[in-house]
DNA sequence: AGCAGAATAT
DNA sequence: CATATTCTGC
């Protein structure tokens, strides 16, 4: 069946293009070298093992280490929206990493989160569908809505094929909004201890 | 010290 | 590309 493929647009135009999600990302994965260069400094980073070196010259961008990258609520919605537009068929690292379009990200961290993504999904398919919200854990999947093609069996008893839906109206599409009472836990700083290493949370969902 | 999250290795 | 293991920050 294809009918998965039908409402994508109507979602897909709200949450893709976003350029100033994009800019607090982008800085977050800046290389040290090239914020070295540019005078940023970038909260993210952390002080430059090069005790020893006068940064005179530039090394190859390859050979740098990447700083570690920092899944921000908002990038993981990107994340999820990305696997959900492509279908769990061509949701592979690379595609996924490509429509994403974040500057700096690499295959990797994609293939990594992936990962964790589908054993996250897993979890809460083996748990009940109604049983546990979740736990204190899964802190990041559980900010972003997981898109119910995901599961194996969506959160209904009953399986209806012939179902027409036409008591949702068009006018109508906040059934599929789900409100969601989002904790709004605003994330927080670690503490106040004095500096936070933490990315920025815009929290602009939409 | 123990856990969660990301990187790296198979 | 998927999974397992290791590494790192909290």
């Amino acid at each position: 069946m294809r009918e998965d493929d039908s409402n994508w647009f109507w979602k897909w135009e709200e949450e893709l293009p976003s350029p100033e999600d994009l800019m607090p990302l982008s800085q977050s994965l800046i290389t040290p070298d090239l914020a070295l260069a540019f005078n940023i400094q970038n909260p993210n980073q952390q002080a430059p093992p090069n005790s020893s070196a006068e940064e005179g010259g530039e090394e190859p961008a390859r050979t740098l280490k990447r700083p570690r990258l920092v899944w921000t609520p908002q990038l993981h919605k990107r994340f999820v929206d990305a696997v959900a537009h492509l279908g769990i068929k061509n949701a592979v690292p690379k595609t996924i990493m490509q429509l994403m379009s974040v500057d700096g990200l690499t295959r990797e961290n994609v293939a990594s989160h992936l990962q964790k993504y589908r054993l996250y999904l897993k979890r809460m398919q083996g748990i009940s569908n109604n049983t546990p919200a979740d736990a204190a854990t899964d802190h990041l999947f559980a900010s972003s809505p997981v898109p119910p093609h995901f599961l194996p069996r969506p959160t209904s008893d009953h399986f209806m094929p012939f179902v027409h839906f036409r008591h949702f109206s068009t006018d109508h599409p906040s059934f599929i909004r789900q409100p969601q009472p989002q904790p709004q836990p605003q994330h927080t700083n670690a503490e106040d201890n004095g500096r936070k290493i933490l990315t920025l949370f815009p929290s602009a969902e939409d």
